[in-house]
DNA sequence: TGATCTAATCGTATTATTGCGATATAATTA
DNA sequence: TAATTATATCGCAATAATACGATTAGATCA
């Protein structure tokens, strides 16, 4: 049917998927990496630096910040958008917390 | 056009995101909860654990195997899945990686 | 106020994803 | 060999995602 059983699975699996979902993609994690690497904020920069249109970046920030992960400040004309550091310990525990669950080999298939 | 522009950005970008978005479902978080739980595999078990259609398992776990995060080893009538530790070292190294690298707030929008 | 600059939104074309019934494949058992 | 069991694959319908040109909205500057 092309639609997502949600209800089917626990608050916490998709949490966490829905969080990953945002990053899954290499624009956004580009975009993460600029916000990181320019220690503040930036805002119509990424549209230079990354070679998509200002639309597509647009979007791209408005994904990022439905899921949390970022945030937008309005600064006179520019918007300035950082990362969301509640979100982002969250996502680090959760997928932090997913990735311990395996604890190596041992004998398998 | 709908295409994602992947020349446009780094091997890792790429990369780490292929991975993300692999994982990036909660019926494939619950897959791979599942098959780390069970310690060592499973197989069709996953078709009764969720309420999904088994053509359905059958997709997902194909997803995960084509991004390498789980292979599959035929065992006389079944398949037996399990993690595959490279990748999964990978993913914790790239993703680690990436989290790490935003060290907190002090200053911001 | 009018011009300018920045960013968001709309509309649209294209492609990908999700889910499942039906069918095919492959190994095992009777 | 025929029946059974377990998975994979096909085909389809519905929905989501990607990208971008064009337009809109809002703030600043002359």
């Amino acid at each position: 049917m092309g639609l997502t059983k949600t209800e089917i699975f626990t608050f916490e699996q998709n949490q966490l998927s829905v969080l990953l979902k945002a990053i899954a993609h290499p624009a956004r994690i580009a975009i993460l990496q600029q916000i990181i690497s320019a220690n503040a904020c930036i805002c119509g920069d990424l549209v230079e630096e990354l070679g998509l249109a200002q639309a597509t970046i647009s979007q791209h920030l408005k994904e990022l910040k439905n899921a949390g992960i970022i945030q937008g400040a309005i600064d006179g004309v520019k918007v300035c958008y950082c990362i969301e550091p509640k979100t982002w310990k969250l996502l680090d525990q959760l997928f932090g917390d997913f990735m311990r669950s395996y604890v190596d080999p041992k004998g398998c298939c």
